[in-house]
DNA sequence: TAGTGGTCTAGACCACTTC
DNA sequence: AAGTGGTCTAGACCACTAA
């Protein structure tokens, strides 16, 4: 026998995904389903906090308790490095960091600051560098419209992008074809990559920065980009709510008997 | 101002971080703590409640609350699929869903069933079958030791596989070089795949299976594998405990403008 | 039987929003 | 001022484990 608790909120799960509590919708008051004999306000409020941990609702003081907007999916591949779109293409801006949804890029959706900084131990590592040296940290928070969907911090080392529009502070994309157009006509054209993903709770920051609930999980990209030569030009950290993405990767099966010796 | 249970939580964390808790090491009983002043046994209890959540400790009736054994996070490759390994080795059984860890294989690390059944909606998708179309289902639980780390179903079309070991349904790994190397002696042999992974909220079972706190997240991965033709020969679902893991992938900057033209 | 964590209640009070 | 969710308490009782 599941706990009361447990058993309202698969109640209320279940009427949200049917879409008889629709997105934006009130759900119930807690102290209505108390009177509607559902539980003691504890019981009522312990069902409540296990769905917004599971990222169904939202719940503010002096509002109520509202069913959150699930955006659909968005699927990452890694067609969204595509370099066609940040060499030859004019859109504006940080295209590789956005999924080709169709929309159009609008003012506003990304807010960056630059920032030259000693190098984090995660960050000095994928550089090889030593933990104190100088790196440009490029921080911005993504949205689509007014929600905000990821958090992604891009490192540079100095002698790359000092004197590029890379470095420039003024808040704002990066320009046309975003950040590794930049590289690219700094004479370092990317060419491969490396995407690391994990999952972990979102910290009380993060919960607050991307409108998350409390207990939600967000998944933690970390990216090394390097040019032909075994370069590594980018290392960047990315934070995305762990329901709002999907990420795929298609490969080939890999063969040792058959790779060409060095 | 945090709530108390709040406080109290981080206060442990960070004990455990630490190591002034260490691994397997029980936690003060809630109401030693509610004796100590920590507040009232539900807020201590709510504490107790948000570290499982993370997946910090476990509790059990009876017993206590006691950190948990914090395994090294697994590192999850392409290099993994490394066709060396099923096609060449003779090491026995399933290389490709374990980690090159440098243990040798165990006896009774996985358990598996095999049946035949109606293929499920994303599953016929995914062959571009009807959904009531029959397909082999190979349901596995992988261990590393006592522990479980992850499960993993791998769908059949029954033309690729009838009449080979992978659906003889005696429990027990698949045999030598797991379920490619079969693939491979059927003529099946793999080419590449795609992986898709996303993160959700266990389900009470899984929470169960992986031994999992309370509220703690999966990650849900799809594997779809291809022969060089372009047909697809496996269709597997993983379900991996979201702290426990990490995913990697190596893959060239794609430039859609150089494609070779069909 | 004793001790553990887990659930539930009734009620007080707090923080925040809207009117 | 009224109404919302959130916190906290004291205590009763339940479920499970071990000796």
């Amino acid at each position: 026998m599941a706990p009361k608790w447990r058993e309202l909120a698969d109640k209320l799960a279940e009427r949200i995904r049917t879409g008889e509590y629709a997105a934006g919708q009130q759900l119930p008051h807690i102290r209505d389903l108390v009177e509607a004999g559902e539980g003691s306000k504890s019981t009522v409020h312990a069902a409540y906090k296990a769905l917004e941990a599971e990222g169904l609702v939202t719940s503010s003081r002096g509002h109520g308790t509202v069913v959150r907007r699930q955006p659909p999916l968005k699927r990452l591949g890694i067609t969204r490095y595509d370099k066609a779109k940040w060499r030859d293409g004019d859109e504006v801006a940080f295209i590789a960091d956005r999924v080709a949804s169709g929309r159009t890029h609008q003012r506003g959706e990304q807010t960056q600051t630059v920032s030259r900084m000693a190098a984090p131990a995660i960050v000095a590592s994928a550089f090889d560098l030593a933990e104190d040296a100088p790196v440009y940290a490029r921080v911005r928070l993504i949205k689509e419209g007014s929600r905000p969907t990821h958090t992604l911090t891009s490192y540079y080392r100095p002698e790359h992008v000092e004197g590029t529009r890379l470095v420039d502070p003024t808040p704002g994309p990066a320009g046309r074809g975003g950040g590794f157009r930049v590289l690219y006509d700094a004479g370092y054209e990317i060419d491969h990559m490396r995407e690391e993903l994990r999952a972990r709770v979102a910290t009380p920051e993060e919960t607050a920065l991307l409108q998350l609930g409390a207990g939600e999980w967000v998944v933690e990209l970390h990216r090394t980009v390097y040019t032909a030569d075994g370069t590594v030009v980018e290392f960047a950290v990315g934070v995305h709510a762990a329901t709002r993405f999907a990420w795929s990767y298609d490969f080939a099966v890999p063969d040792s008997a058959q790779e060409d010796p060095r």
